[in-house]
DNA sequence: TATTGGTGCGTTTTT
DNA sequence: CGCACCAATA
């Protein structure tokens, strides 16, 4: 069929009144929503809008369809229609915009042909929330907006049976992993210096990461690698206790996936005839089996839409290859790309330094962050003498920006290495500076939350040995090792699941004594399975956490740690509560399968006025105003262990990239010439990256004369980072203000019970108490915002008496 | 069976 | 230094 005229005239006004419709985007911005046929490449530089495009395509798919893109007239469309579409383009009236939304659509999506990956719980739940609010519940929750492991898992629910495995399996994570691995290794009698659990865990994960089976992996070996060979012989045998349990890691929930897809051609078909859409958000983070899961899933219409940015790729530790992103113009010839490089996020200085940064990295697209904002303040770099001069130096730029109206939340502190937040932790608590820690997991790893997981897998799943031998004598129930032992035996013997053991213990001659226990224990678990027929999910909790005798025995003790315990219990319940609440027909498989793809980062309130501190890592995605980036010294950042490879230091370098880009106005860069570290003073020098920063970005407390002689105190301090200081010599030329350092005060003015102060960050106050504590004072003083406890020697500093 | 002391070790982490 | 883990102990 040959373009008309018509047709000529009827798209150029269509495309005119699509494009009016996101006249909100930038050029950029509208190519990547409009493109929606054919594979696409978006590299979205940090802070360029990225989730909002993902957004914004999505819903010009949905209103419509291949409307931008198409060469023919709306079909079915008149002159007359024409005629309206050109009268609505210059004067859009509300009243018309459905009737010219209608002749724009050509074929457009069902919202069910559509999936949209993300990697994290949080970015699905932003995504589908930003969804319903644009085009409502019903076609947002047909949209399949999920985190690789939840869409996997609903392909899996339908037909995992075609692999074998039962229905209602079990998800293991990465501690109930680590018990089978460490079971295994015993087993084998491996010496645990050579084959650690932790290694073995991650060859075994990057194994599955790259669809190797076990037989794939040990045919892979080269020669005699005895290390490997060994590694095999464990997957082997962890392969098979997981299936024998019934169960799959998180390495599985993709690996089965790519498998169920690869030898059903069915089923292949009507995932691939389905989603005529296919949206992948952070691409550079994906793995292999996540590339061909993608792959094959946008196989059927390659309407494959990647989003990106090389340059913010920094989870190789865990199996993403930056290689998926730069390489996707390789694996789809037709594959057009668009940058996304205005950045709405940070000052023009900001971007600055993070563009001259990244720039030292060879392996990338290449891509240059700009704003219409204005250049904005200097970088701050700030050496201390100790690391508690950098926690003071960070606490006082806190309290004086908080005594001038920012609030708490503004700022975040961000490290390369967890073990960096204590001293900054300590100059907080000493000055009553409200923080939290950003940190997933916390509750889910508790050893309470973790006994009624276990519980509840059992109820559902009880092939789950795993988590029965957790649970089995969990309150204390006399049914020791031994028995447990004897009751494997005869499992393995008769060729049953060790519940069926334990279910008919009385049978097996061998459990004598202890089979009265267990056959209680069996009914438990029976009868809670039961009661799910005729009660709610949150009621049979309670039946279990009362006929375990599991909050009994928590009682029995009086302690706090047991109380604290029993809190976490009944929090978990308001997380049945919750989850019956939203669902349409709760099922305790369903609350389980959901709670194993959750985290803490899920949990944890977000709107709590307090400084946030985290790892760089969990940063990305992150914004705020004030970003301090702590620790900025070579051997912790760079880390020494990436300064051997050049590929390495890329990744860090992209780390930095995105620490960095982390700042919406201002940026505090602190290092330390002296920190104790695992109970050791090293002496390092600034980071080179910050040397990498052009210096008219910097405003720094250190000159170039003093950088030079700690530099050469290092150098004779530390002689295994010979040519680390190489180019100290041309480091930053321009600093200016050399103040002196925060570093601690001197000898505090004493207070005492009833005097009036004032605080820089609180106001005035007045104390409460003074109680000697450690050759310091804690003063409790309550302010109008309510009582604070302060250390006095470092509070005094920004405390006078009134 | 809970507690204690000794030892060893020590990026980054989501699902 | 501080933690997690293990073996020995009461």
């Amino acid at each position: 069929m040959e373009a008309t005229k018509f047709d000529a005239k009827y798209t150029a006004v269509r495309r005119a009144v699509i494009e009016q419709r996101f006249q909100s985007l930038n050029d950029r911005q509208r190519e990547a929503v409009f493109h929606t046929e054919g594979p696409l490449l978006v590299l979205a530089g940090a802070g360029s809008g990225k989730t909002t495009v993902l957004i914004q395509r999505i819903i010009n798919m949905l209103r419509f369809g291949r409307g931008y893109q198409d060469e023919f007239a709306t079909p079915g469309a008149t002159e007359e229609d024409l005629a309206f579409l050109a009268g609505y383009l210059v004067d859009p009236k509300e009243e018309d915009r459905a009737r010219a939304e209608r002749l724009c659509a050509v074929d457009p999506a069902k919202p069910w042909e559509i999936i949209a990956i993300t990697f994290t719980n949080k970015a699905a739940r932003e995504l589908r929330e930003r969804l319903t609010r644009a085009v409502g519940e019903q076609d947002a929750d047909a949209i399949w907006a999920y985190t690789f492991h939840t869409a996997c898992l609903r392909i899996l629910r339908r037909d995992i049976e075609k692999l074998g495995y039962d229905k209602n399996f079990t998800i293991y994570d990465t501690d109930d992993t680590k018990r089978v691995l460490t079971d295994i290794l015993k087993r084998l009698n491996l010496d645990e210096k050579v084959f650690d659990q932790k290694q073995v865990a991650g060859a075994i994960s990057r194994a599955k990461d790259n669809l190797q089976s076990p037989q794939k992996y040990a045919a892979a070996i080269s020669g005699t690698d005895f290390f490997r060979s060994k590694v095999a012989e464990v997957y082997t045998l962890y392969e098979k206790a997981l299936r024998e349990a019934n169960a799959l890691d998180f390495d599985d929930i993709i690996m089965k996936t790519v498998r169920l897809l690869r030898e059903n051609d069915d089923v292949l078909d009507y995932y691939q005839h389905k989603f005529r859409y296919v949206l992948v958000d952070e691409y550079q983070d994906t793995n292999h089996a996540q590339y061909v899961l993608t792959a094959l899933l946008a196989g059927g219409h390659e309407n494959i839409c990647v989003v990106g940015d090389d340059d913010q790729s920094i989870y190789k530790f865990r199996g993403a290859t930056i290689t998926n992103i730069l390489e996707f113009e390789q694996q789809y010839k037709n594959a057009a790309t668009i940058r996304l490089e205005q950045n709405y996020r940070s000052t023009g200085t900001i971007l600055n330094a993070a563009n001259e940064l990244i720039r030292n990295n060879q392996r990338r697209k290449g891509k240059e962050l700009w704003t219409q904002s204005d250049e904005g303040a200097k970088i701050r770099l700030h050496r201390s003498d100790t690391q508690e001069g950098e926690a003071a130096y960070i606490a006082e730029t806190i309290l004086d920006g908080v005594s001038k109206g920012a609030k708490w939340s503004d700022f975040a502190i961000l490290y390369r290495n967890n073990v960096l937040s204590n001293n900054v932790e300590g100059a907080f608590r000493r000055n009553s500076i409200p923080y939290r820690i950003y940190k997933g997991r916390d509750f889910f790893s508790r050893a309470e939350i973790r006994d009624m997981f276990a519980y509840l897998w059992v109820i559902e799943n009880p092939s789950d040995t795993l988590r029965l031998k957790r649970i089995i004598n969990v309150p204390a129930r006399k049914i020791g090792d031994r028995s447990i032992e004897i009751a494997e035996e005869e499992a393995a013997q008769a060729g049953v699941d060790l519940y069926q053991v334990v279910h008919d213990a009385s049978q097996y001659p061998a459990l004598a004594r202890g089979a009265g226990a267990m056959e209680k224990f069996g009914k438990l678990i029976d009868d809670l399975r039961h009661m799910l027929e005729y009660m709610p999910l949150s009621q049979m909790y309670d039946q279990m956490l009362e006929l375990s005798g599991y909050m009994a025995a928590l009682s029995a003790k009086a302690d706090m740690e047991s109380r604290s315990r029993a809190e976490n219990i009944m929090e978990l319940k308001s997380n049945i509560v919750d989850y019956e609440a939203k669902t349409e027909n709760p099922t305790l498989g369903g609350f389980l399968e959901e709670m194993a793809l959750y985290t803490d980062a899920d949990h944890t309130a977000e709107d709590e006025d307090a400084v946030l501190m985290m790892t760089m890592h969990s940063a990305k995605g992150l914004e705020f105003p004030t970003v301090f980036l702590a620790g900025m010294e070579d051997g912790l950042f760079p880390s020494f262990r990436s300064t051997e490879s050049e590929e390495d230091l890329e990744e860090e370098r992209r780390l930095c990239y995105v620490a960095i880009t982390r700042a919406k106005r201002e940026l505090y860069l602190t290092c330390a010439e002296r920190r104790m570290i695992y109970g050791q003073t090293r002496y390092s020098k600034p980071s080179r990256f910050i040397q990498e920063i052009p210096e008219d970005f910097i405003d720094s407390n250190i000159t170039n004369r003093q950088m030079r002689a700690a530099s050469e105190r290092d150098e004779s301090a530390q002689r295994t980072n010979k040519n680390a200081f190489r180019s100290q010599d041309t480091f930053l030329t321009s600093a200016s203000a050399v103040k002196k350092a925060t570093e601690p005060a001197a000898a505090a003015p004493t207070l005492k019970v009833g005097d009036a102060v004032r605080h820089k960050a609180f106001g005035t106050g007045t104390v409460r108490s003074v109680k000697p504590m450690g050759g310091d004072q804690l003063l409790e003083i309550e302010f109008s915002k309510g009582i604070k406890r302060l250390m006095a020697k470092s509070a005094m500093q920004f405390m006078e008496k009134l």
